[in-house]
DNA sequence: CAATACATATCAAGCGTTCGATATGAAATA
DNA sequence: TATTTCATATCGAACGCTTGATATGTATTG
């Protein structure tokens, strides 16, 4: 048989319709558009997905994904601290193109996720899970004093949550030369959070 | 001829759309569905709007304009002072039935915009000009020693707007109940604002 | 009667999906 | 090695359906 990695091929299908997601919107994703954007025919797509859904979630996956899998990494270096946030939350906006892309998918998946219980559900244990596992972070910070205590790990987390959000949302309907700027107050922000000297 | 309130008929329309947006998706947003939803054919739509994507508009608008008509109702009600941004926090948010529906229309514009040009520039434009305006009153309150002055009312509007958003975005995921908890962390996080005695 | 409000019928375009035909190349066989 | 076999990969035409738009007809009402 002929050598094809089906799940590469998925994959670059799924990057395909991220792409096209974040440039023209959903409704711009069609079997037709997608193929052609790949350069092959539609039929392909058929071989590889058993639907047009499964195309569109596994684009929100592709994207979604790569969201959290550079801040994993910006965790993973240095040791926990207060300055050692910086750069995750960085490596969590949409400061560049590529962050760009991503966002402009997960904020159609957040959308999309309101009438579709499936991704309802994903999304919301996704989010859970990982505000445990911050809300973990931040009380240790906490216990060893290189965060004030007079606020409640859960509420810190909650603004974390919203905040980044937020701001992604709002950053990308600017111009990246603007969205450095605009994202530093949060780093100003998170200054506050020192434990008073 | 027929005496028929043309502006009246019209917000019917945009109210049931925007209804069937929330509820539905924008997708499931279809001529033939709306004219079922409003008891009439799809001759009535045409009559009032010359295409679909005006009512599309109309029922962001609809939407949009009643989220930011509770507020401002809740920024008339008392004197200026940091006690009083609690309830209008509270009117910007998506803790009833009511706004919940405004919200996930909302959310739908967010989305929508990212690929519409006219509906990014006139979204841009709002938030620049709300962001104006809350800023003023912001530096106000510090003049009057209501709010400490040792974070830029700049980057408390900003806080502000980006926490705004991802509350909404992540209340609307959840059930009514939870709600008020959820959203009370940010009272809290207001109370940090108040000066040092 | 004239104008408006609305219903109905119809259209072409575009959608996701299906499916038979064909191309490819690894494995089986002689 | 040469030949056959056949699952896989790809193609693209065609299908049935839904879409937004519109043309035409019919009440209703001032």
């Amino acid at each position: 048989m002929r050598k094809v990695d089906h799940d590469s091929r998925r994959e670059e299908v799924a990057e395909a319709a991220a792409r096209l997601i974040a440039e023209k919107g959903l409704e711009a994703l069609t079997t037709r558009a997608l193929a052609k954007s790949l350069g092959c025919s539609i039929g392909v797509l058929s071989h590889y997905f058993s639907s047009k859904e499964e195309i569109v979630i596994a684009a929100f996956r592709w994207a979604d994904q790569r969201i959290d899998l550079r801040m994993q990494e910006a965790v993973a270096h240095g040791n926990p601290s207060l300055d050692h946030f910086f750069p995750v939350i960085k490596a969590g906006l949409p400061l560049d193109e590529e962050s760009d892309l991503e966002w402009r998918v997960r904020l159609n998946l957040h959308t999309f996720a309101l009438t579709h219980s499936d991704s309802l559900r994903a999304e919301r244990d996704k989010d859970q899970q990982f505000h445990e596992l911050m809300e973990g972070m931040i009380r240790n910070l906490q216990q060893q004093g290189q965060l004030r205590s007079d606020i409640s790990a859960e509420d810190i987390t909650n603004v974390a949550f919203d905040l980044v959000i937020g701001a992604a949302k709002n950053l990308v309907l600017r111009p990246f030369a603007e969205r450095e700027a605009r994202a530093e107050y949060l780093f100003r922000l998170i200054e506050q959070l020192r434990p008073p000297a």
